[in-house]
RNA sequence: GCCGAAGUGGCGGAACUGGCAGACGCGCGCGACUCAAAAUCGCGUUCCCUUGGGAGUGUGGGUUCGAUUCCCACCUUCGGCACCA
């Protein structure tokens, strides 16, 4: 009897032997072409999640694929490890941040291991390490003095709970939460650090020259909101000047009313002293609605009238000002014209209001009238009403406007973005500190580089206040003014830790160089990073920040190229058994390390790639799993048990086996490098099972010892450890994973005897068993010899008969 | 409302360029082994009438000799954005 399938024992023991041989290191070898995966980095929460073994068992999979194809393959990892979570968890068991956090690692470092993936562990970066953070305060210094971090007064987003301001982005869904904590956030009027990433915008929106999938290219072309119009210059009858922005500056002449948000600084200005008070109480309102009731949808239009009139540079139309809180001040210039005729806000505003709607554009064949019209008209048509702009067709009326209000000096084509700068500070401990001081005589002063990194102090009370908690430390924000040597303070800030996270993969470079973020020699063989795998989720955070970061580093000439990132694909989520989001309140989390004890991390992995497709993730399932659960043990036995065979091999057996062996080849092959996981076990299932069945005929033969050594190569990547046991036990050389991926041999894959199906009308009548390579006439002549198809033809003479050489005829009546 | 993705057996999912729908598994049924059970192995398993047909890839239409695949309209689910001027 043969020794049963032990997983715990042998993964455990060539997980230390690979490690002690280090046979993952990845070090600079210009003989090889270079492969650069890379998979998300965790944040070290305390436990490895499944959804962490379903993001990276698979990748590390392909990592070794590409190895085995002879790339000098670098698959590294590292810890997220700066945080809100780590002072939340801080706070709720009285645990220092840093304790938990290098605990957490500590354990996460087991677990990641346990995986079996080819981690190469030199390289290992932990964002909340002084000597990491020391280049992400390095980073900051340096978009600094290129005005590309820049500090104002803003109404920006605050989270209630986690005591902080928020990027634009870290705010979701309609009821606007905090991404971490789901808490609906509110405004803050608060001076803070942002990075300059509108600026990018346009580049951002560019994806030439890189593979990331469309669903994420979509994410950040909506999140960027690119939108082509004009700023036009509009005099109020004082005559201050503002600019309204506008993608439809062809309707100018149909504006009938401006409106300004209630925040805009003229409100007050054009506000008449009969609407005083009515303007104040609105504009008082307006202001003390969160953004949800402000910006819902639902809510019908509201505002007031200010007494004060704008004069139309156009035709010098006076038109009344109103403010209304369905114009933002965020966007555009908090100003615009509205032209009721032809949008549909401004339309139901004029309605409710009694304003007049004046139609510019008349589409063709109607006679739209602005007294009983029930909607706005937003489609195409020629201009009318619109001074020596009428008659304009509608494919001009845009671009002949703007070259009107340009050449009157009234205004110019402007691009409008929704994305805003990226707020980067944080009102928190757990982050690296912002290198800037505040001199009360030199203003913000950078920290000189060489005195970096600004160290996080160890002592802090780190219970939230709504304050930084470094501000409430004694000593620490006291210090000396870079500049001219007077006291001065610290900012007592701590930055997003999407920073952290926007440069990591460059840190991966060299983790302990400590001359600059990276070594060059490494970034010059190693970057970009070739294969970048992740969840969607980060569409329009992480995966946005990092490319703008990039960009931003090559305008200051610290990187190069345009993408850090080649290509891009994401891997969806797994469900608890249920089918729900798994979560400790619903009791329906999967543990990967029971999962490990009760199946060995061989088959977990082997099953995470088999049950779904990776994209799209699903529910896990404790039926499915048996299926690879079997599928190793057949296996498992098939390489260890004596064979039962000895008689002379056959001959047709032999070579239907090679067949199937070099047909798994060019599958596996194709599949690893299109990221179909699936489809790749069920290859090495249907090879072991041909295998069981031809085992007795075969045994004994070249081909038969071919499909096992071709075997275990294929399995390599998939299932490491027990590919390098049953390797071993076959006696040959340590180790399979640094073999060479096997080649298919076409010739020996092509079938010779096909299956021709016979159609008569498109319907299925017969199957003939045909050479592969039979003549169209052949295959003609066969089918119309088919019984099937006498029957079927019933005496009638066929019109028409289609040969799809290979594959199939089909006899048209 | 706008943008995007997806709808295939009881279930997870296959089907590479328009050419045998349901690969590979799970589950289930029957059988073998067993005193028995588990494990394992073999056979079957889209549905409906039954020895041969008919229907069938969300729904309705279209193109084609032929459509899960291409086109149009619609429905459902999920994700994103949402008074963005």
């Amino acid at each position: 009897m043969a020794e049963k399938y032990n997983p715990a024992e042998i993964e455990a023991k060539w997980q230390q032997k690979w490690e002690a041989d280090g046979i993952y290191h990845a070090d600079i070898d210009p003989s090889r072409p270079k492969h650069y995966a890379l998979t998300m980095l965790p944040y070290p929460s305390g436990n490895l999640h499944i959804g962490h073994w379903y993001a990276m068992t698979p990748s590390d999979a392909r990592a070794r694929f590409m190895r085995m194809r002879g790339h000098n393959v670098m698959f590294p990892m590292g810890f997220d490890a700066f945080g809100l979570p780590a002072e939340n968890a801080a706070i709720q068991r009285n645990i220092h941040p840093k304790e938990w956090t290098y605990a957490n690692i500590e354990n996460m470092r087991k677990q990641l291991r346990s995986m079996g993936a080819m981690f190469d562990w030199r390289r290992e970066a932990v964002s909340s390490d002084p000597e990491y953070y020391r280049w992400t305060q390095w980073f900051f210094l340096q978009l600094y003095k290129n005005g590309l971090a820049y500090r104002k007064m803003a109404a920006v987003d605050w989270c209630p709970k986690d005591n902080t301001t928020l990027a634009r982005e870290q705010v979701v869904g309609e009821k606007r939460v905090c991404e971490r904590c789901g808490t609906p956030v509110i405004k803050k009027n608060l001076e803070q650090w942002f990075f300059r990433i509108t600026k990018y915008a346009d580049e951002l929106l560019n994806f030439v020259g890189i593979d990331w999938p469309q669903q994420i290219q979509t994410l950040q072309t909506n999140w960027i909101g690119r939108s082509e119009g004009a700023n036009v210059v509009f005099k109020t009858e004082a005559g201050d000047e503002f600019t309204i922005f506008t993608t439809r500056p062809d309707t100018l002449w149909g504006a009938t009313f401006m409106v300004l948000a209630p925040e805009h600084p003229l409100v007050s200005k054009v506000t008449t002293a009969d609407k005083k008070a009515e303007v104040e109480a609105y504009v008082a309102e307006a202001t003390r609605q969160t953004d949800i009731e402000r910006e819902s949808t639902e809510k019908e239009k509201t505002g007031v009238f200010t007494g004060g009139y704008a004069i139309n540079p156009v035709n010098g139309e006076r038109v009344p000002i109103w403010t209304a809180d369905y114009v933002l001040m965020t966007y555009g210039t908090g100003a615009i014209m509205a032209v009721p005729a032809h949008d549909e806000r401004d339309f139901s505003f004029a309605r409710k209001y009694g304003l007049e709607v004046r139609p510019v554009i008349q589409p063709e064949g109607e006679a739209l009238d602005g007294t009983t019209m029930a909607h706005a008209a937003t489609h195409e048509g020629v201009m009318v009403n619109s001074g020596p702009l009428t008659g304009t067709p509608a494919q001009q009326a845009v671009a002949d406007t703007i070259a009107f209000l340009q050449q009157k000096q009234a205004g110019k084509a402007t691009v409008g973005y929704r994305i805003r700068d990226w707020l980067i500070s944080r009102q928190r401990y757990w982050g690296a500190p912002i290198p800037i001081v505040y001199c009360k005589g030199c203003g913000a002063q950078p920290v000189p580089e060489d005195q970096l990194p600004v160290l996080l102090p160890d002592d802090v009370e780190w219970t939230p206040t709504g304050e930084s908690p470094l501000k409430l430390h004694p000593t620490w924000k006291h210090t000396i003014c870079p500049h001219c040597g007077k006291p001065a303070e610290r900012d007592t800030d701590t930055m997003d830790t999407f920073m952290c996270s926007s440069w990591y993969f460059l840190r991966y470079l060299s983790p302990h160089y400590d001359k600059a973020p990276y070594d060059q020699k490494e970034y010059d063989y190693w970057m970009p990073v070739d294969t970048y795998t992740g969840g969607a989720e980060h569409a329009v955070m992480h995966l946005l920040y990092v490319r703008f970061f990039h960009k931003a580093l090559r305008d200051l000439g610290i990187t190069e190229g345009h993408e850090p990132m080649m290509q891009l694909r994401n891997q969806g989520q797994i469900l608890g058994p249920d089918g729900q989001r798994m979560s400790k309140s619903r009791g329906n989390v999967i543990d990967p390390d029971e999962q490990v004890r009760l199946y060995g991390a061989d088959t977990v992995r082997a099953y995470l790639m088999f049950g779904y497709r990776w994209n799209e993730g699903g529910a896990w399932s404790d039926e499915n799993i048996q299926g690879v659960v079997r599928w190793m043990h057949k296996v498992w036995t098939l390489f260890t048990e004596g064979g039962q065979g000895g008689g002379k091999p056959d001959a047709a057996a032999a070579k239907a086996l090679r067949r199937k062996v070099h047909q798994t080849i060019q599958k596996v092959s194709r599949d690893l490098e299109t990221f179909e996981f699936n489809t790749i076990i069920s290859a090495y299932m249907e090879l072991a099972n041909t295998m069981v069945e031809l085992r007795a005929k075969v045994e004994g033969s070249p081909e038969w010892e071919e499909a096992k050594d071709v075997y275990l190569r294929l399995m390599a990547p998939v299932t490491p450890h027990v590919a390098e046991e049953l390797w071993t036990r076959a006696g040959k050389p340590y180790s399979v994973h640094l073999q060479a991926w096997p080649a298919a041999d076409e010739a020996a894959a092509r079938e010779d005897e096909i299956t021709l199906v016979v159609q008569v009308n498109g319907k299925l009548r017969d199957r003939i068993s045909v050479p592969a390579g039979i003549s169209e006439d052949d295959a003609k002549a066969r089918a119309l010899a088919s019984e099937a198809v006498a029957k079927a033809l019933d005496g009638k003479t066929p019109r028409q008969v289609i040969v799809v050489k290979g594959k199939l005829v089909n006899i048209v009546l």
